[in-house]
DNA sequence: GATTCCTTCTTTCAATAGCAAGCATATATT
DNA sequence: AATATATGCTTGCTATTGAAAGAAGGAATC
């Protein structure tokens, strides 16, 4: 049995029964009780699970209340690789903003265990996901609730978001493009992004492989307007050389320093 | 059993008969009382209980923010009931705003079948509940996130708060007293509300019954101030004066027009 | 109000179970 | 073959629990 489909297994489980214990799970997988806590580690950091002295409970946060096409989430693996880049992008003590899209979810959540963090966000998922935290200073922009979404936009989160200036703006997009730049399916939700990268010393693009050579509706801004890359696969040798031309620095499968 | 399912059951039990007995969790969970005197110390450390000789009592402290998740669970008949009242006072096309009170959740989710319905709010959880409706307008106040709760709070908040003005705003409070008048536990809380009574043409207080007579840390504002009360059980004969008085219209269990 | 008795509480100790971390080995992936 | 990932094992440490003993609280009686 792989280790995959084993934490998958325990996830069902603790689904179910809401907890689990930690030498059930050993004698059940046939495996010892380290590797069943070592399981339990990395729910416990994708935020599922809670552990607890003899086993673990589900971690309900308040991701139960959400809507079903905001948990139904596409390319959870990669944007997890993502996120764990740009957290070793970021330090203790950084005043970062944060777009409303799937990967900067995933990012906030590899980012709580860091301390001190200024986070500026238009994103209603990720003001719940860090509304356990200690330490930290998390603003929302405010504004209005875009339909059937969690982003806030309109000019009161524009307003927010130009008067601050911060260490690095995080943002994704729907596509990248060489002659068409970075591109976005809306137009409200591209503007704001824009306005992020203008008020960041570092702009850092987040985006999974799958966003390449496509362009979406209306463009947020140039390839060349953003400081680094971030992404799961290596990059094609055309694109390398794109970026390199641009100066922006990328880190991809091979050429990411964390790991 | 794992020793957190215990301590969160009690803690249930504690939230349903607002006391616990050792002698009895020690025959319920089969340990004995030293092991339910330590799980009562957590939960005093945690500010869940109060110890008492023989067990323990609800810690239903005015002065403290109990964690968002058992906050939730409290008296939701009572604010089921509240919030039917309140439905029937907000007409279509209203603009209103919603504090980020567990009242206010219930309110919301009542508001819902009503159609054109502007809200502004400084609550996540409101716009969590909002986040999938159409045909609305929801507005975020934006500001910083209060640490262990979903609420926004201070300058960004207020400054929106201020810069509109709706037809109704709907509140909510830890206390109401004739002298001392309508507090909260908290400053930065008590101030939005405060702001949102000030940017109202109606200002409607709306409280459960365990409410009355009690007095919190800091001011809102004073009874007077106020334009309806709704509340779920009939009001004592001298409150009922004194709100004529003021000239508070008051909803109660007799005095309630939707039924 | 003091005395007595019984219950409950606190503190301390010991036993057990569970845990984290490091290292070595095995198993995938490339 | 090289590299990354997963697993098992050992060691020393920590959390949880129960038992015991003395302190303190509460109630009944004088």
């Amino acid at each position: 049995m792989l280790a995959i489909e084993r934490r998958n297994r325990i996830l069902e489980i603790l689904q179910r029964d809401k907890k689990v214990v930690v030498s059930n799970l050993s004698a059940m997988f046939n495996v010892t009780e380290e590797t069943i806590r070592r399981d339990l580690d990395k729910l416990e950091k994708e935020g599922l699970a809670k552990k607890t002295y003899g086993g673990a409970i589900l971690n309900e946060s308040l991701y139960v209340d959400l809507p079903y096409t905001v948990r139904k989430k596409a390319n959870v693996a990669n944007k997890q690789y993502i996120a764990d880049i740009v957290n070793s992008l970021v330090e203790e003590g950084d005043h970062i903003m944060l777009d409303a899209s799937s990967t900067a979810v995933y990012i906030a959540k590899h980012l709580k265990h860091k301390k001190n963090i200024t986070v500026i966000t238009n994103s209603i998922e990720i003001l719940l996901e860090l509304s356990d935290i200690t330490g930290w200073k998390v603003l929302s922009t405010g504004g209005t609730l875009k339909e059937g979404s969690l982003a806030l936009v309109g000019y009161q989160a524009e307003k927010m978001i130009t008067s601050f200036h911060v260490d690095k703006a995080i943002i994704s997009c729907k596509g990248v493009d060489i002659e068409k730049g970075i591109t976005d399916s809306n137009e409200m939700d591209a503007h704001i992004k824009k306005l992020m990268l203008n008020s960041a010393n570092q702009k850092i693009l987040a985006v999974d492989n799958s966003k390449f050579n496509k362009i979406s509706f209306t463009k947020i801004t140039d390839l060349s307007d953003i400081d680094i890359l971030v992404t799961d696969k290596e990059i094609q040798e055309q694109w390398k050389q794109t970026f390199q031309s641009m100066n922006v620095k990328v880190y991809d499968k091979n050429n990411s320093e964390n790991k």
